[in-house]
DNA sequence: CTATGATTGGACCATGCAGTCCAATGAGCA
DNA sequence: TGCTCATTGGACTGCATGGTCCAATCATAG
C-alpha cells in the first residue's frame, strides 16, 4: 500500500492524478475496463504516457484499483446524509431517491461498484478483495439502518439485519442489470418496490424456512 | 450434395460449429468476452482460424451472439420441468434448487446471461437486443407461474405478476453479483430468501405506493 | 543562482489480437 | 472419374495496446 499522500506528491501532482482517476472512471463506466485503453485516458486528460506510469507505477491494474476506490467513496458520499440516518421510513425514502438520482446522473443504468465487481472479481484478486470491503461497508451501513428500524418496531425484530441489507443491495444491483437491456428504469423500480414491501412487512410468516 | 439442413451446413459442420460455441461459452464464463481471444478458442477446439470465420462470418461478434443464444437456451432448459409448472410452492422450491444447482455446476457464482448482459449491453446493440428478448422470455415464464399461484390464492392477486417476476430475477442476479467477491453463496441465499418471503406474504400492506 | 526532485512529453518496443487469404482435403454426386 | 462445394490448415497482415525509456521542464529550498 503506497501511503504517499504526503511523500513526493505536490499539489499539482495530486490534481493531475485525480484528473486521471476521474477521467478513467468515466470511461470505464461506459466502455468497461477492457474497453478503456491507456491512450484513451491519455487523450481525455491531456497527459502523457509517462504521467500515467508516474502516478500509477503498477500500470493499468493500479489505475483501475484507484478508480475502484474513488468510485466507492463517491457512491457512499452520494447516499449521505440519509445513509447515516435511516431511522424513519421518510429517511429510507430519501435515501432511495438520492441513490436513484445518483445512478440516473451517471447516464447509464449501472452501478460503478457493481460493474467493476462483475468485471474484476474473476480476474484481479487484489481489486476483488478491495471491492469486497466496499460491499461490506455498504451492507454494514444499511444493516445499521435496519437495526434502527427494528428498535422502533418498524421492522420485524426477528429479521437478520445483515441478510436483509444484503437482499436490498441485491435488489438494487439486479434491478440495475435488468434495466440495462430495457434502457428503462422500471426493472429497478420493480425490484426496489418489492424490497420495500418486504421491509414494511410486519412479522408474519417469517422466512419460509430454508437453510 | 445431400444432408442439407440449412445454409449449407453438413452434419460434421454443425458439430464443429457447436463445439466452437460451447468452448467459447466456457471460456467467456470465466474470462469474460474481452478476455477470450479467438486464438484461445482455436486452441481449445483444435480448429483453425479459417473455421472460426467459416462458421461465424461476422467474426468474434457473431460468435459471441451465438454463445449468448446457446447460453439462453441452456439456462431455460436447466430450469425445466419446474419452470413450466410453478403451480405449487413445492414446484417453486424445486425450481429454485434446480437453478442454484445449475449455477453451482458452472463453477463460478455467475449467470451466463447476466454476465453477458453486463458486458454487452453498453457496447453491442445487436447482442443487447437479443439478450433483452431472453430476459423477456424468462420473466414471462416466471410471471405465468405467479399467475398460477394467484389463481389458487397462494399469492396476492393484487400483485403485478410481471413486476413480481422481475424482482425475483433481480434478486437472483443481484445475489449472484454479491456472491462473487464473497466467494460464497450466502448473499444469493439471503436475496432469494427475502424474495421468497415476499412471495409468501399474503395481501397485506401491498406495494408501498411509489412512483 | 543552482541543485534536487517532481512533473511532463513523446518516441519507441514487443506483444497480442481480429481478421484475411490461398491452398489443400474430403465427401457426395453424375 | 471428374465436378462441386463444404471443410480444414495455417501463414500472414495491420493495428491497437500496455509498457519502457530518455530527456526536457518546472518548482523550490538553500
Amino acid at each position: 500500500m503506497s501511503e504517499r499522500t504526503t511523500g513526493g506528491l505536490t499539489e499539482k501532482g495530486r490534481a493531475t492524478r485525480q484528473r486521471i482517476v476521474e477521467a478513467t472512471a468515466l470511461r470505464i463506466l461506459d466502455a468497461g475496463v477492457d474497453g478503456t485503453s491507456l491512450d484513451d485516458v491519455r487523450a481525455a486528460t491531456l497527459t502523457s504516457k509517462s504521467q500515467l506510469f508516474h502516478y500509477f507505477p503498477g500500470g493499468k491494474a493500479e489505475l483501475v484499483r484507484a478508480v475502484a476506490q474513488w468510485e466507492g467513496e463517491q457512491l457512499l458520499a452520494a447516499q449521505e446524509p440519509h445513509l447515516s440516518d435511516l431511522s424513519t421510513w421518510e429517511s429510507w425514502e430519501a435515501w432511495r431517491q438520492g441513490l436513484e438520482a445518483y445512478y440516473l446522473g451517471l447516464g447509464r443504468w449501472a452501478c460503478p461498484i457493481g460493474s467493476l465487481t462483475a468485471q474484476m472479481a474473476a480476474t484481479d484478486a487484489e481489486t476483488a478483495a478491495f471491492l469486497r470491503t466496499a460491499w461490506t461497508t455498504w451492507r454494514t451501513r444499511l444493516a445499521a439502518g435496519v437495526r434502527r428500524m427494528q428498535a422502533t418496531g418498524s421492522i420485524d425484530p426477528a429479521a437478520d439485519p445483515d441478510r436483509l441489507a444484503t437482499s436490498v443491495l441485491a435488489a438494487i444491483q439486479g434491478g440495475l442489470l435488468l434495466s440495462q437491456p430495457e434502457r428503462a428504469s422500471w426493472p429497478l423500480e420493480a425490484a426496489l418496490d418489492t424490497a420495500w414491501a418486504t421491509l414494511h412487512t410486519p412479522a408474519t410468516a417469517g422466512t419460509p424456512t430454508r437453510s
